[in-house]
DNA sequence: TTTATTAATCGTAATATTGCAATAGACAAA
DNA sequence: TTTGTCTATTGCAATATTACGATTAATAAA
């Protein structure tokens, strides 16, 4: 089928799967590295920065701008890309609170 | 193509995108969230849980297997699954280390 | 041994993802 | 206007993912 039954779970479930799934692709991890890196917009040398071609970038960078991680402002010719450091904020929250499950607990078995 | 070109990543980058990757659909993340709530081992009635047909529930459990975050060990003719602790941690700091990257950073466009 | 139970595997269909060439669209510069 | 630059979109091929029916394998119970 290659959809998830998404019904099935919470939104909670589907919105840690939903932030997990962009992260699920080094091009987007290394993109999102990059953008933190240079701790500005960065406007077009992504292409070179990345080895991947220009049209596979832009659409990781939609992935990305659909969850609002990132926004893009038009400069000139070019695009301006930075952090949504709000959104970031956020979604780090929902994340970490997943990953912190094993705080309240203390494996008794296996 | 379908398939990732990790060879233009760093191996930090590639394993932070396959964690994420199989945090990205919401049968696993309900699964390990089940896991953690009954705080010990589950033997078989994950499909119940879950509304997923048994082979399909089979097959996420061999995907979180694979990257060591639960184990298995048969009990008579069930098996019994519960996470593993150590994979857990080790997993947390990669993942966190990435989500922490906005502390460093103070926006200072867009 | 026969039967039941449980979970993994196989096979397959439907859909999603990744990547890029070709093209289009928008703007700047000449 | 024409030309060049930059980015988004389209279209497509290759591969991956999701889901499940059917089957298999292993053990337990009768």
């Amino acid at each position: 089928m290659g959809l998830a039954k998404s019904e099935l779970f919470t939104s909670n479930q589907n919105q840690i799967a939903l932030f997990a799934k962009v992260f699920g692709h080094p091009a987007r991890v290394a993109i999102l590295q990059h953008l933190f890196k240079i701790n500005s917009c960065v406007c077009g040398d992504l292409v070179n920065e990345i080895g991947l071609a220009q049209p596979t970038i832009s659409q990781h960078l939609r992935e990305l701008k659909s969850l609002k991680l990132i926004k893009g402002t038009i400069e000139g010719t070019s695009v301006c890309y930075c952090i949504d450091h709000d959104e970031w904020i956020v979604m780090k929250g929902i994340i970490k609170n997943f990953l912190n499950m094993d705080t309240n607990s203390n494996s008794n078995c296996c």
